[in-house]
RNA sequence: CAGGUCGGUCGGGCGAUCGCGGUCCUGCGUUGUCGGGACCGAGGAAAGUCCGCACUCCACAGAGCACGGCGUCGGAUAGCACCCGGGGCGGGGAACCCUCCGUGAGGAGCUAACCUGCCGGAAGAGGGCCACAGAAACAAACAGCCAACCCCCCCGCCGCUCAAGCGGCACCUCCCCCACAUUGGGAGAGGCUGGGUGGGGUGGGUGAUGGUGAAAAGGUGGUGUAAAAGACCACCGGCAUCCGUAGUAAUACGGAUGGCCAGGUAACCCCCGCCGGGAGCAAGACCAAGCAGGGACGAAGCCAUCUGCGGAUGGCGGGAGGCGGCUCGUCUUCAUAUGCGCUCUCUCAUGCGAUGAGAGAGCCAGUCCCGGGUAGGUUGCAUCGAGCGGCGCGGCGACGCGCCGCCCAGAGAGAUGAUCGCACAGGCGAGGCAACUCGCCAGACAGAAUGCGGCUUAUAGACCGGCCUGAGGU
RNA sequence: GCCACCGUAGCACAGCUGGCAGUGCAGACGAUUCGUAAUCGUCAGGUCAUGGGUUCAAAUCCCAUCGGUGGCU
């Protein structure tokens, strides 16, 4: 995933915190938030209840690997004015996890939030 | 070969596709949150933060105190307490042999290499503590033992627990009998001086005898004494000093001399010696914008039109600043409020203040300059270093020296991942005498954040080597 | 990056100037009651986080490790 895609500045953080939506998911907790500008932005977090800093980092790497295979298909969708900043946190038990188990937590939860529709796919 | 033990190296490999971070180069009618290419891209512990430094800022005349750390000897190093090599004391340590226990299977001990803990001072000063038990925990007292003196009691010695009582045996004096040269034998009566294994007291001596305890203080045997004691002697043990030998030294061995006392605890205070200023890359430096704050300059009028008389619009003029061809022009911007506004002064209501009323004066907009801290960006910081690799030399080693070659992660919500294939090792199951074949499973611990040295902790496994013990062969 | 504190019975905590491991609640049993609660009595329950060391003796003193909590920048 590439960096013009990624949630970075810590105020962005804290107002997609703030006044987005979250969606849950055993294994992910997804917030997301209608921003101005065109493209979507995606920030990764894990906190420390999921484990050393080599098991945060895999959950990490399997959030933005899940994330990069399914920007392609929710991107051309939305050219218009009105993108999305998109906040990941990961959960226990998703390092774990295998990419395909990722993929479709992401892809629940994305359809919940009406950011991929249920048509596609 | 088997067992034990120690050290070192590696710690998943190759290939394909998709993807991520950095550096350099490069493309464009599209200069982008664009595209392309090359190269590089986690560790032995990157971890814990237990020590030591580099580096940066702050403080600082010098010395000392307080506080903290360290403390056997020598070495290594930029530096380091746990690095290297020695020394002393203690603990652990397999099989065989040996010893002990066991009918036996077996168990315990001894022990090599090796592992491991501790290390100034209690015979240099002082203080504290040592539960329970015990007379007493360090310095004497108490009980005990001992002779002397005083008072009371008793009376030969031996036995019956004892001095009284009983029995036996003996001494002295007197008397009787027998024998006789003399010594003597038998029976009976009495027993002073003094003595006592008795009781009490006084002032002394004595030291380890006192069931205890972790610890009472050199051990054994003897001499000695009123009783005793290293008081003295022999042997043994330990300590200190000196000398000799070995060693740089700690120390070891041997000899001589000394005095036998000095309980333990300094990971209790303490004393002696040495070391230490504080904070930490979120240190620190720089940059543009805005904010708090500080400073400088500083206008408030006139006219016209409309009017529902509250005002509105326009023009001239004015302020601050920028630019230019700088007595000027132009551009940007601001204000023009008789307001329940603010401040100050005076007068009245009362002596003052508050409050109220009245009168007067001043302020309000804005522009420019300086500008702390925070957030943001750049840097510190990513190739020049206590750097890495190879070879050689010196050293037992930690390590050092010389030559050659190399440049080797640098993010900032934080880059290494996903899928597949191939061999190589691992575990489990099935088949098979075995070699082997097939299927399944899982890839150890773990992720840089200024850098470096040491330590500690986690770690599936693989490979190599040293030492010791035992067995066999040559 | 730096620093401090804590770990003791099922739970919450004392004890940490070294010598007995304790308190309250919870648990079991008994008494009281027609029965329950309350009350009273008795009992059980401990690798003092782990491993070394100092000491005659360690929950306590020293060192290392593990886990947890909190603070500063």
């Amino acid at each position: 995933m590439q960096k013009r895609f990624r949630l970075a500045r810590s105020e962005d953080f804290k107002r997609v915190r703030r006044s987005g939506k979250s969606y849950a998911h055993p294994l992910v907790v997804l917030i997301a938030l209608k921003s101005n500008q065109a493209r979507i932005r995606v920030g990764v977090a894990a906190g420390r209840t999921v484990g050393t800093a080599v098991i945060r980092n895999r959950a990490k790497r399997l959030l933005r690997e899940a994330m990069r295979i399914l920007l392609s298909d929710i991107a051309p969708a939305t050219d218009d004015a009105s993108g999305w900043d998109l906040i990941l946190i990961a959960r226990p038990g998703l390092a774990s996890a295998s990419l395909q188990d990722t993929r479709l937590a992401l892809t629940n939860l994305l359809r919940r939030a009406h950011i991929l529709s249920p048509v596609h796919e």
